[in-house]
DNA sequence: ATACTTGCAAATTGTTTGCATATGA
DNA sequence: TCATATGCAAACAATTTGCAAGTAT
C-alpha cells in the first residue's frame, strides 16, 4: 500500500495523515487516472459522503506537492489528477470520439526533444505530447456503423 | 489583407461583416499571436473602446469557426488566440522564466507521432508537443546574476 | 424588411478562500 | 495542548448566455 509512502512524507512535511485524506488517497490510487475532480469527489461521496468537495480539491492539491499525484490540463482544458509514476515520463493519444487516455513512451520522442531544444538554445525542463484521434474502438464501431446503414 | 478572405468565408457562412468584426480582425492579424481574451481585449479598446469584451469574445470564436484563427491552451490552462497558419503545422516552446513561446516546426516529430499512433492502432487528428523550460536570453540572465553575486 | 449583431448585465462553471469547529500528533 | 484539517458558504475569475436595441444585406 502507498499509504506508508504517504505517512512518510506528509510527517516530513509537519502535516497530518487523517481519515479524510487516506479514504481520498486509496479511492485516487485504485482509480482509473486521468480524472478531473469533480469525478473524483464523486467516487469519494459514494464512499463516504461527509467528505466535502474542499478537502477532495485540497487533498489533491497536497497529494500533487507530495509527490503522490501529478496535474495534467489537455486540450478540453479540465484539470486531471492521476496517481504519480515514480521515474518514467509518458505521453498521451486521446481518443475524441470516447474521450478514453491512452498512455504511451516513446525513448525517441525523448531524444528528439533535446536536438529541438538545443537548436532553439532552450533549456528544457520537462515537455508534453498529446496525439488526438480516433481510437481502434471507436473506429471499429464507426465502421460497423457505415456498414449497417 | 486577409480581410478579403474573411469576407468570403463570412458570406459562406451567411454572416455578416461588421466594423466591429473587421477591426478586430485587423488588429488580432498584425499581433504578436499566443495572446489570451483579455490582452486582444485591451488592444481593441485601446483603440475602439466602443467595442465590448462580449463581441471580441464571439468574433474570436468566429474567426477560430472560418478557420481564421487556432485557439490553443499550454499547462497554464489559459485560452490563447493564434492567427491560424495556413498548411503548416507547428508546435511550441514555452520560457517557464519570462512567458515567452516560441514557434517550431520539426518533420521528424511528424513522423514520429505515426509510428506512435499505428503502434496504438490510432488514426490521428492532430497533435500538439509542447517543451517547458528556459529560453536563451532567460538563462544568460540568470547566469549574470550569478556572476554578480 | 429581417435576420444577424452588439453590448450590457447577469448566469454559469471551475477553482479558491475565510472562518468557526473538529481533530491528529 | 495547539497547530493543522475540515466543510460550509461565499469570493473569484474566466467564460458564456439572454435580451433589447442597432445594423448589414
Amino acid at each position: 500500500m502507498e499509504t506508508d509512502l504517504f505517512k512518510t512524507r506528509i510527517s516530513e512535511e509537519g502535516l497530518k495523515a487523517t481519515k479524510q485524506r487516506e479514504e481520498i488517497l486509496n479511492i485516487f490510487m485504485t482509480s482509473s487516472g486521468h480524472q478531473n475532480l469533480a469525478q473524483i469527489y464523486a467516487q469519494v461521496a459514494k464512499i463516504n459522503p461527509k467528505i466535502g468537495y474542499t478537502t477532495v480539491y485540497r487533498t489533491l492539491k497536497l497529494l500533487t506537492h507530495l509527490g503522490l499525484a501529478t496535474q495534467r490540463k489537455f486540450a478540453d482544458g479540465e484539470t486531471r489528477y492521476e496517481p504519480a509514476s515514480e521515474g518514467s515520463h509518458h505521453d498521451h493519444l486521446i481518443c475524441l470520439d470516447c474521450g478514453k487516455i491512452i498512455e504511451f513512451e516513446d525513448q525517441t520522442l525523448e531524444t528528439l526533444q533535446n536536438g529541438i531544444a538545443r537548436r532553439h538554445r532552450f533549456k528544457i525542463s520537462h515537455h508534453r505530447m498529446e496525439i488526438y484521434g480516433c481510437c481502434e474502438e471507436c473506429h471499429r464501431k464507426k465502421r460497423m456503423g457505415r456498414r449497417k446503414s
